[in-house]
DNA sequence: AGTGAAATGACCCGAGA
DNA sequence: TCTCGGGTCATTTCACT
């Protein structure tokens, strides 16, 4: 599938988006034709889900994160898809997952301040299928990072 | 700080990095030249960080999400400062919190299965300042996003 | 799978309103 | 701050190895 030159273009890409061809052709001894062509292929067997932009949560007033964890009494097929898509379609949730825990659900919140998440806890709450077990506030970030490892 | 224009800007590149400076100018109704102008601000003040490829981890061998809680018994600045540092180095984890909860930090970490996160917590067992407190397993990922509300 | 070259198009920087 | 125009450089394709 993917070979030690492929490995090095996606670690590359990933702490650098816009790496030109050409820099990248020289980090590898290579031209620019082939590391377009295995770029291309990169994006179109799906090893590369997309390029963007990582803006800076505190600059655009959305610097506290809060944890929300939430369990679903009622645990059916058709609560836990009406229950994703909306977290789906929820603004200030970034990170959703199902877990194999006490609580059934944990969602990582971004928000202006603890008076927003208040807002925003008082919007989930009209969502019948799922009950807010807790929430817990982080008082720093320590790690964030999108590289995953290879 | 931020007028109209620059929110969109930046909402457009936090969807896709590659849109070319004459696309967001189409959409935008402008010339080239401002948004050029105004896309190199923005990184300079600091409200872009970086630009970079979101890799598939499923398709790189990464696809298990586990959440790490950890506490930290002898809680100094000494410990709090060494641990921290330990952390921003290890690569399989993605996101690293201090929490205000009954554990003191919270790690997203990403591995092939629970076997490599088996070896995981050998490591970090090694760690002397921190103790886990418990390991929660995602069953699968509902949402993850890198696109900041604005 | 790779090279090299050539056309197309984007980036970037002036001058000017 | 914006528009316009042009020089420079990157991307993309193609013929060949």
């Amino acid at each position: 599938m993917l070979d030690e030159t492929d490995l090095r273009i996606l670690a590359l890409l990933q702490q650098n988006a816009k790496l030109t061809i050409k820099e990248l052709a020289e980090a590898l001894h290579l031209t620019t034709s082939p590391v377009f062509e295995r770029i291309k292929r990169l994006e179109k067997e799906g090893y590369i889900n997309n390029y963007v932009a990582l803006v800076n949560p505190e600059k655009v007033g959305r610097g506290q994160v809060v944890f929300c964890n939430v369990s679903m009494p009622v645990y059916t097929t058709e609560n836990i898809e009406t229950f994703e898509k909306i977290v789906r379609q929820m603004p200030q949730v970034m990170e959703c997952y199902h877990l194999a825990g006490m609580v059934d659900y944990q969602l990582k919140v971004l928000v202006k301040d603890i008076k927003e998440y208040d807002s925003f806890l008082k919007s989930f709450a009209e969502i019948p299928m799922v009950k807010v077990h807790s929430s817990i506030v982080v008082l720093h970030d320590v790690k964030y990072s999108t590289e995953v490892q290879l």
